[in-house]
RNA sequence: CGGAGCGUAGCUCAGCCUGGCUAGAGCACUUGCUUUGGGAGCAAGACGUCGCAGGUUCGAAUCCUGUCGCUCCGACCA
């Protein structure tokens, strides 16, 4: 490609509506413009790329033996309705209607569209195990569509489905997943690591998240430097002891707290109850009913963790009103040692505890009469849990649960996500297949997603400098950009600049040559802002040397012998190695 | 949806508080001359429904109301 014959709209400042790095440089670099917020327009330089990790997915899946399809984007909501997700995931469908007013949903996932294939095809043990995959684009309506390609309205994933006769089988093809995964994302060049991850509302009880660690990343990793343990803070436990259990005293009393509804300020004189004394008690709406929520005073719950634990599909804090309706106090006078264990024994509660608190004595808790609190209060003789369960939100400095090293804490982007769904679609579905034994049963799936534009965006957040861009040479737009520094045809500078391209082409090494009648200095700062990994410059002052100078992006440069410049260039790309 | 901020030239922004001449600058763009190893200089030129709609006023980019859009913080996810 000629510089002038491609369409690179560089930008020398950054555009308003960027925030992060990456956003900028994909702005800045021409590869892509906004339409409207979470749209946007990629522009051949851009689509480029994309297609350079699309390459690299495609090759990494057919090597994992997936078989490659293409769904439809627009689908019948009643195959919604039947998985359940049409009200469980309702939050996130787009939904269109036709000219005879019918509804469809566009495609955000395509569990349902690939489990309706499997029902009407796979009908024996022997068709399995299959995975079909796809890279298409995908619809959400977002709460808040943000940072560019990162979280927007459409976005390119590639999402596979396996099926499975059996569970091990389906433990098989996970496997086998997650080990494309981490190739897949070794090749693109940037760092990262998997985690254990939540299922959320795809469902499912296995699964992994591929991270890119980046510090505008939107999820939390908790990590162990010793075992190697890595989750997500939202599914992440650790090892820390129970809360203390005390010589038992005798009931519990309550006292005047007049005013105080912080945890903080019951810690203060005249109270003096450190945190880790106290209950903190939470009443939530879990699909339209109240639950009770008890973490140690100095834990934070964890949503994502109760949403699991209590199998809710929507669960929201409680209004102060409806907190009051229920228990007569207001949010900070709240316990669970009063008026809680007749609304347990009657039904009309649940009361979920964290493992922390189980055994813990003489602690202080709300008394459901505002100002007032108890104190030598026993978990297991004044309250009456329904459930225990791990409800916390680890933070960094505890101890991993397998080694005992200190968990430390790093923000990532998520570009994959692995899981073993199991029988939940199939069953819904009804993708079942005559077992050897002759029996029918339900397949057995798994699911794993990539976000393509999103890797796209995280390559970038990685790799940059103050310049722009540092591509790794998997998935630059160009490999090699030639800067001869004179263009006129007849110059010795392009003729050489011609020679080289012409041979660097001919390699089939993508190319780019800057034939622009610009300054030095104008075409250096575009090639450095976008990144090309290879810059071979041709200058008239060392030319008259008989030499040209290749330079690595982010690296030396080095002087070579022009005839010796191509096949430097291909050994530069050799050591790359991905 | 809740909270905060912003909409003026293709891009970055000034002007608005305290209404008043023809609405400005830099970058980018066009033409010419000079320049030519890290985003050049000079000259000339083109580019605006001041987001949109209403209102107040002799007069609105500026004040008021509504509305749309964008960005950031929170709940959602690849």
């Amino acid at each position: 490609m000629r510089w002038t014959k491609a369409f690179i709209p560089t930008l020398k400042e950054t555009p308003a509506e960027a925030e992060i790095t990456s956003h900028k440089l994909l702005l800045r670099a021409g590869l892509i413009r906004k339409l409207a917020g979470g749209l946007y327009t990629f522009l051949p330089l851009g689509v480029r790329v994309l297609h350079k990790v699309e390459r690299i997915v495609r090759e990494e899946m057919d090597r994992a033996g997936a078989l490659e399809v293409l769904m439809p984007a627009l689908q019948p909501p009643e195959i919604w309705q039947q998985s359940g997700r049409y009200e469980t995931a309702a939050d996130v469908l787009f939904k269109v209607r036709d000219r005879s007013k019918k509804e469809w949903v566009m495609s955000p996932t395509a569990e349902e569209v690939i489990t309706t294939v499997a029902a009407a095809e796979i009908n024996s043990y022997r068709q399995m195990p299959v995975n079909f995959y796809q890279v298409s684009m995908k619809f959400r309506d977002e709460i808040r569509p943000r940072f560019g390609l990162m979280r927007a309205k459409e976005f390119i994933m590639k999402d596979a489905y396996s099926f499975d006769a059996t569970d091990e089988g389906a433990m098989a093809s996970y496997k086998k997943m997650y080990d494309a995964y981490k190739r897949i994302f070794d090749r693109c060049g940037v760092q990262n690591f998997p985690v254990e991850a939540d299922t959320g509302v795809i469902g499912g009880n296995y699964s992994h998240e591929f991270m890119v660690p980046a510090d505008t990343g939107e999820n939390d990793v908790v990590y162990c430097e010793g075992c190697g343990y890595a989750a997500n803070i939202e599914k992440a436990t650790s090892g820390i002891p129970k809360t203390a259990a005390r010589d038992a005293g005798g009931a519990f009393e309550k006292f005047e707290t007049p005013g105080v509804v912080t945890i903080e300020a019951l810690s203060k004189a005249p109270y003096s109850v450190p945190a880790n004394r106290q209950i903190k008690t939470l009443v939530y709406i879990a699909d339209s009913k109240p639950i009770l929520i008890l973490v140690r005073g100095d834990d934070q719950l964890n949503e994502t963790k109760l949403m699991a634990r209590t199998g809710a599909v929507a669960a929201r804090p409680a209004t102060p009103d409806e907190i009051f309706a229920l228990l007569g106090a207001r949010p900070g006078s709240l316990g669970a040692a009063t008026k809680v264990p007749a609304l347990v024994a009657s039904g009309d509660v649940k009361v979920y505890a964290d493992d922390r608190l189980q055994g813990a004595n003489e602690m202080t808790t709300g008394a459901n009469e505002d100002g007032y609190h108890l104190r030598n209060v026993s978990i297991e003789r004044d309250i009456k849990v329904t459930q225990w369960c791990d409800l916390r939100t680890v933070s960094a400095g505890e101890p991993c649960a397998k080694c005992g090293k200190s968990l430390k804490i790093r923000r990532a982007i998520e570009v994959g996500h692995v899981f073993k769904l199991g029988t939940k679609y199939s069953e819904k579905l009804n993708a079942t297949f005559l077992a050897e034994d002759g029996s029918r049963k339900p397949s057995v799936m798994g699911c794993y997603g990539i976000g393509v534009t999103r890797t796209m965006q995280a390559i970038i957040e990685q790799c940059n400098d103050k310049d722009g861009i540092v591509w790794p040479i998997s998935v630059a737009p160009y490999t090699v950009c030639i800067t001869p520094l004179a263009v006129a045809p007849d110059s010795a500078v392009m003729q050489v600049a011609e020679s080289i391209y012409a041979d660097l082409t001919a390699k089939g090494i993508d190319v780019i040559l800057d034939d622009r009648d610009e300054r030095p200095g104008f075409k250096f700062k575009d090639a450095d802002l976008v990144g090309f990994p290879i810059r071979v410059a041709i200058g008239e002052k060392s030319l008259a040397k008989g030499e040209v100078e290749i330079k690595r992006r982010g690296g030396e440069m080095i002087l070579v012998k022009s005839d010796d410049a191509v096949a430097k260039v291909a050994e530069l790309i050799a050591a790359a190695g991905n």
